[in-house]
DNA sequence: CTATTATTAGAGTATATGCTCTAGCCCGTC
DNA sequence: GACGGGCTAGAGCATATACTCTAATAATAG
């Protein structure tokens, strides 16, 4: 594998474990036992890396988010969305967890982000017009649908965040696990769940009731 | 007033303009014209400070939570609880912000904000339940309820994040203003909407129109 | 007034971090 | 086998950051 490529996934594997903030670029080529100096010859600095991975994060997640136009779509559909978008969210956690500092520190990064968001929304507007069409979901006017798009949006994109704010002290810095973060599909569907028409409603109740959050389980100790 | 007292405000004012990652000691002793020396003498370390800030805004937050058993709730109780979380959420906007990176680096705070979350992820459920003796919310299951809670808190702690990120480049760092932060409570009606009975309904829906966020009117250039 | 304590100034330190610079190695080509 | 460009090592720099140390100054009590 070629130099380039190795710096990405280290960085991308130790971003995601201890956080963009703690890993310097020296811990990066350290880690693949490469010197900075070589680092610093694929790579004109830090930022660089970052909009690197970031742009691999986007063609993931556009690849997973298009649409099909042609016909309407299914609960499996819907499904799949889920699935394959938490999965994505799981291989770059890091990029939402700094997500503010880096868009300060990067005005390209910014304008990227922003227009990759609106593109998110709309792919969501789509999906939900798309299972409408499937007699999934009951037709709303627009201005519900694109408030739920965003309320669906924060709820993905935050799911993380919230997960980790809410693990106890004692656990280690990268506890959280990828059956944890699918646990957002579970809130996600609470949100659909007055939208949804019958059988359908039924049938993607008891889907999601298998992704029922643990951390809802627990009791919490308000000392 | 006390130095001390100062150094709380005047971090508190920094780190809400620009960022806790972006303010150090030494800039909040320039910026009181105090000297790094004088700042240690009455602060321990950066954390402590947080720490001491932190701890306002959680005694902020309950006061305003503190939800009466005694009566139900009425739509202007619902209406002042959302206008004064959103007014606690902007005098300490910098918290949200940079929260991972604060509980990675202070565990007193990480235990203590996640019994926060509970705290408050409970009030949100109480706060459901007088709605519903008043008549304003359809009865739920517990499982709903909680599940719904989650949603709002999701909505309300990270409707900051999502304007900051949504924000074209040419804006400065602090360009948000209150009131765009208020329109969160648009977001959040949204997620009650469906579980309102008449004709409280209706009277809660003019009253969301009011917040809608001025993101939504805009249509991004996906260039 | 004096002794003690609380507060403050400000130079300075240890460490980290992003990054640079120069020299040299590897490897394919003529 | 010599040449040259792509690649790599690693010492080291400029800057920043959280924090310390000593000495001096205010405030207060006896």
């Amino acid at each position: 594998m070629k130099t380039r490529e190795k710096i990405i996934l280290t960085s991308l594997e130790l971003f995601n474990e201890q956080g963009e903030r703690n890993v310097t670029t020296n811990h990066i080529a350290a880690h693949l036992g490469i010197s900075p100096g070589n680092l610093y010859y694929h790579f004109r600095n830090k930022s660089d890396i970052i909009y690197d991975i970031f742009q691999e994060y986007e063609k993931l997640v556009d690849y997973y988010l298009d649409i099909p136009t042609d016909r309407p779509l299914t609960v499996d559909d819907m499904m799949g969305y889920l699935e394959s978008v938490f999965d994505g969210l799981w291989s770059y956690r890091f990029f939402h967890r700094d997500l503010e500092f880096l868009l300060d520190n990067d005005q390209r990064l910014r304008e990227d982000y922003r227009k990759f968001t609106y593109r998110c929304l709309d792919a969501i507007r789509r999906i939900f017009d798309g299972l409408r069409d499937g007699g999934v979901f009951h037709d709303q006017s627009e201005e519900l649908k694109e408030a739920m798009a965003l309320n669906v949006w924060l709820v993905i994109t935050h799911w993380m965040a919230f997960l980790k704010s809410a693990q106890p002290s004692d656990s280690g810095s990268d506890s959280i696990r990828p059956e944890q973060l699918k646990e957002g599909i579970y809130q996600v569907l609470t949100l659909e769940m007055p939208y949804l028409r019958e059988p359908y409603r039924d049938q993607v109740m008891a889907l999601r009731a298998q992704y029922r959050p643990s951390v809802m389980a627990k009791k919490a100790v308000n000392g």
